[in-house]
DNA sequence: CGGGTCCTTGACAGATTTCAAGACGTGTGG
DNA sequence: CCACACGTCTTGAAATCTGTCAAGGACCCG
């Protein structure tokens, strides 16, 4: 899971919320000109801030994350290259939650000004950036579902599954394995690294996960579907 | 937990995210004029809809939900009066969830070409109804540390103390008494009926909340928010 | 080599679910 | 008025899942 055309990731992201026009994909394509790279358990942004840019994951993987009073982490929402980290924050005032690199990111940093002009003057933008807005409140709903109501296996294999989709809906055409550490999945999951250990362990004796260089492969997405109750519904992807 | 003006729960709730002036009041006093009433159970929408109405909540609490395979409901989301049910369903096509009564309920219906125009010719309100669309979302996030890291008991505290304050925050003056049965509580922390049974009697006997003609109230809402940790950040309520 | 991060394993404790049964209140119909 | 059904709340005991604590191994990098 290395390099691969990452200017697109934005736009391909994107056209599965709305039509785009010739502009619109070029107006995108000079936006994520400039990036700059970051190591992991670095903040993009962090608990707090009245940010002045907006950024968005051209590689790698971050995830939104609260630290709770005792010192543990909850990990939110994963994104992936072509998320755009905090778009609406303006409107809230302040970020009430950080972000943060789990793996090596490339993130580019779009001051607020000109993403108040794209909003207004470039309408089918504006709308694909509601709509994944919004897809992104349907992701958090299905992983309340899945924290609240299924085991640890089946949760880890959804999780799995839903990432799968999204590196897909991107165009994402390489193998996939992911650079996720158990301590990362389990601050996703809600439950201990020992706990998420042993559910690897398990769904990989069963078949179901792989594991290459210390990273999960799916070698079989419809078996892994079926264990996990997987709908893609909730994702909202076209078609 | 019964009658109270109601009229202006809309403008109220919207007050929190943007600065309203009368010809928004006037508007929206307008759009919630015809209302219905709805007994506990049924469905204001259903999974699946294309809706062509946005639902307001005007008494009553009603929830969004999905029925798992097995039959199981998980509550993803509580609406109480002031809440819009589907504002921008329209951007992503359609329910991915369905939203039902909990208790009786007052609901009104507006076209959504109604709300198009709203959106278009009042700024303050299309403003105030994405700041609302962006604190759900903080919520979601909040219910899933809770749920990911909280024990039983201090998740419910954790409830509780959100209700509490949302329902101050569209200035609800009476005693905060909650109409809400334990398995639909149970159904909304995603445990199950008997242990959020004995989770209430539990909290109950450490006198963090009271219950009367079957109803949970709270005492000492100080004492129960350092019980829960609770942290009202995220509600991102106007201070 | 040393230090760090990550993964692995075992035994035990604790939280939560499951299964089963009964109590209580309310409304309906005989 | 009583009998009955129904939804809700309550309780107990056992099974299951997950967390905790502790220790060791594998791997990488300076």
């Amino acid at each position: 899971m290395t390099a691969f055309p990452m200017q697109n990731m934005v736009t391909r992201k994107l056209e599965n919320g709305a039509r785009l026009d010739q502009r619109d994909r070029e107006r995108l394509a000079e936006l994520v000109r400039g990036w700059r790279a970051l190591p992991p358990r670095s903040d993009i942004i962090s608990h707090g801030d009245d940010p002045e840019f907006v950024h968005v994951i051209l590689e790698g993987i971050a995830c939104r994350y609260k630290i709770l009073p005792d010192g543990r982490r909850s990990i939110m929402a994963l994104l992936i290259p072509g998320d755009f980290c905090d778009m609406h924050v303006a409107i809230l005032g302040r970020m009430d939650h950080g972000i943060g690199t789990l793996t090596p990111c490339r993130v580019v940093d779009i001051p607020r000004s000109e993403i108040e002009e794209l909003l207004t003057d470039y309408p089918n933008i504006a709308r694909a950036m509601w709509w994944a807005t919004l897809v992104d409140e349907a992701v958090l709903r299905e992983w309340l579902v899945n924290m609240g109501k299924r085991r640890a296996d089946r949760q880890m294999a959804h999780l799995l599954c839903e990432l799968y989709l999204r590196y897909a809906s991107i165009g994402w055409n390489g193998d996939f394995s992911l650079p996720m550490t158990q301590e990362q999945l389990s601050d996703t999951l809600g439950i201990t690294a020992v706990h998420a250990q042993r559910v690897v362990a398990g769904l990989r004796q069963d078949g179901l996960i792989g594991i290459e260089e210390r990273q999960i492969t799916i070698p079989d997405i419809a078996r892994l579907m079926e264990f996990a109750e997987f709908d893609p519904d909730y994702l909202h992807l076209p078609s």
